[in-house]
Order: structure tokens, then sequence, then C-alpha cells
DNA sequence: CACATTATTCATACGTGTTATGATTATAGG
DNA sequence: CCTATAATCATAACACGTATGAATAATGTG
């Protein structure tokens, strides 16, 4: 790589690091490009020239927390339904372990006002992880033998960038999100399932229910 | 109604008006604090007075133009299943006429920007339209006994937002909105269906799913 | 090594949503 | 009719994301 590449290469990560640390210190409020730009030690027109937007290093930001903790990829379970909700309680464990820095992340990575058009949300490998078990899953006869397995996952994902802009726009607790992310898996998972699968999957429908009117019912208690 | 209150109706509908015009001619681009207060015939601030927010603003012209167009809320059908997805192609079928100007709306009533953190995305009149269409499905026998339709209401409105969103980012044409929201739909309600109603749900789910994957094609050919 | 090219950074400016500040106007109550 | 008061007004300011052209650094070639 030639040392033109690799200063880039360094600045971006500068960059990246620079809006992580924000976020982590001062919330959104204190996250600005100016500030970033400081921080990171260059001017306020390099991010722009290296991301392309403010969006696009929160993106960044996204997929280097996720990198970290994407490594239950390969936790070994027997079925493959029980795996996609395991990863999700992990996936949404690290957010309540540190609700500020991941709410403010999605705010700004769901942010629709630049000009981009591109969502870019779900990276290769997430796809390809996601893919694969939705893949055993219809191969052990868990899921409709002609349902498009591309149409599911995509639906999955609307649910979980969903539940992502309600938490962002106020209208979820961050002790909600996992019930919450669960029942729109487990409705669209029944929905997709054969016969013999949705008593399982239904099982887990209620729980989450159960969690959901719970935590309803304090609210409103207040 | 006083005089005060009176004119101060008035200028609120002559903001939403101003808005909804903007919208409609110049798309986002011209849609400024400003030029909407200077079409309203009013100064600055008093938008801010009357509706807090810009986003405030285009959530009263989304809101305006859904009554309009609510009309199909005393559609007969027989089946409150086929109720749900005839609406939601009536509804659907107003933004496919006007594409931009839909976009322009939910793109700024999904911004997440400001401080307020209140969704307020759906109504009470419109919360009662589909509950009400929910607890028939489930008196008749389609729905499990035990869901709580509160919560299932909650998911579909989260598939529609979520595919507003995804429309708004890029990531959807206009033309694959119906198909799109009605294939979560229809996830989401088979996932929530008795197995006698499971058939006419799943048929559905595939017409969609032919949509999509028909569309997908065309998009990869180009 | 020197030079011309080109990629990258820089300072600055623009338009945005939003808020603050007094002055000004129109309404409500006596 | 007159005064108190609530609302709007014009204006300026703030911080923000982004666009622009000038300045600067690294690069490949003779």
């Amino acid at each position: 790589m030639s040392q033109r590449e690799d200063a880039k290469a360094e600045r971006r990560r500068r960059i990246v690091a620079a809006a992580r640390d924000l976020i982590r210190e001062t919330g959104d409020a204190g996250l600005s490009m100016r500030a970033i730009a400081a921080r990171a030690h260059v001017s306020l027109t390099t991010p722009y020239n290296l991301f392309g937007s403010k969006r696009a290093i929160v993106i960044a930001v996204l997929e280097d927390v996720r990198e970290f903790h994407d490594r239950f990829s390969n936790l070994r379970h027997t079925d493959p339904i029980d795996r996609i909700f395991h990863a999700l309680r992990l996936s949404l464990g690290y957010y309540a372990e540190d609700p500020d820095f991941y709410r403010t992340l999605w705010s700004e990575a769901l942010n629709p006002g630049g000009k981009e058009l591109r969502s870019e949300l779900i990276t290769p490998q997430r796809y390809a992880f996601w893919w694969a078990l939705l893949v055993e899953a219809q191969r052990d006869g868990a899921l409709l033998a002609d349902l498009d397995l591309d149409l599911l996952l995509r639906s999955l994902d609307l649910v979980f960038g969903a539940t992502m802009l309600a938490w962002v726009l106020g209208g979820l607790q961050v002790d909600e999100l996992e019930a919450s992310v669960g029942f729109g898996y487990a409705l669209a998972l029944r929905g997709a399932a054969n016969p013999d699968s949705q008593p399982g999957i239904e099982k887990r429908l209620k729980t989450y229910q159960r969690q959901l009117v719970r935590s309803r019912k304090k609210a409103q208690a207040a």
C-alpha cells in the first residue's frame, strides 16, 4: 500500500475513533462534525472527503463496534431458530449495557436528512450470517419450502430497523428492546414456519408478549 | 371559540397549507421554515409558537392528507383480514400517484434530529380503526385467542414505518411499496393466525413474494 | 534531484433549523 | 373607551451539515 493510502487509512481510523469516543463521552450533544474533525486532528473538510457525510461516519462506527461483538456468529445451537433468538439476545445485550452510546449511533444512522439515498445498514458478512441460519432452518423443514429467504431476511431487518427507529423517536425504553424485536421476529418467523415448527415459536411469542405487557403496565402506573 | 383562538386556528391552517403546497411544488428542496412562513404570511417565529418544530408541521400535513383519504374506513368486506389488505392497497395507491410528495413527507416525519422524543405518527382515530379490525378478526377465531392485539398492531405499524424509512433511505422503489408492506403484514398476520386462517394469508404472502421477486429481477437487469 | 501533476487539506462561506430579544399589534375584560 | 395582556412581529444570533475555490503536500517522471 502506498504511503498516501496509508495516511488516508490512518486518518479514517482517527476519524472513526474520534466519533466513537465523542459519543461515548458526551452523547449526541457533542457529536458535531467540527468536534469530530478537531478531535481527529484533521480539517472540517477531510471527513467529507473520506466518508462523504456525517451519517457515513456514524455507520462506520456502528460497523466498527459490530465487528467487535460479531463473535457470537460461531455459537453452536442445535436449532437454527433458537440460534436466531440467541443472537438477537446477545446483540441487544450490548445495547442495554450502553444505551446512550447506541441510541446516539442509531439516531444518526437513521437520519434521512442527507441526499445520499443508500442505507448500507447491513454488511455482506452480517447478511451471510443470517442467511445461512435461514437456509439451514428451511432445509430442516422448519420454514415454508417455497418462501424466498431473501425477502424473509429483509422483513426481519425491517423489524429490527423499525424498532431502532421507535427507540430513537422515544416510543420505546431500552429494557423493552429485546422483547420488542423478539416479538416482531417471532411473529414473522411463525408466519414463515411450517405447522410443526410453529408451537415452539409461539411459545417465544408469548414470552415476549408477557414481558412487553408487564413493562407497559409499569409505564402506565408511572 | 374566542376570536383569538379562531385567528390562531386560521394561521395554523395557513401554515399547514403552505407546507403542503411547497412540498407539492418544489419537493423537499424548497421546504424551509423561512419559505413556509413567508408563504403562510406569518413570521418565522409563529410556526414555532403554533407547532413547535418543522417535524410537527410535516406530521400535521401528513394527518391532513390522511384525513382526506381515510374514507376507505367504511368499506365493507366480509373478512376483516381482507379488509386490512384492502385498506393497505388503497392507502398506498395514493403514494404511487404522488411519490415525490409522500416521500418528502415521510422523510421529514421520520427525521429523528429534534429533541422532542415523540413519534405521534399514529392518531387515535387511525388506531381505533385498525384495532377494531383486529378485534373482529380475533373474535372470528382467525387470530390466536391469547394474543395481545395492541402488540400485534404495534408490530404492523413497525413494519409500515420501517418500509417508509427504507423507501426514504433509497432501498426501495415506489412500485415495491405495496408488495413490501404487504409481505411484512402477511408474514406477521400468518404468524398471529390460527391454523384455519393461515392458508388464505399464505396465498397473499406468495402473491406479494412473486411481485417482489419480479421487480428485484428487473432491478438487477438494469 | 528537480519539477509538474494530482490528490488532499485548508479556511471560508452558505443555507439550514432553532432560539432569544424587544417592539408592536390586536384582543379581552372592566 | 381604556388599560392590561397575550400573541405576533422583525431581526439577530447560534450551531449545524455541507459546498467551494485556494493552498499544500505527496507522487511519478526526466
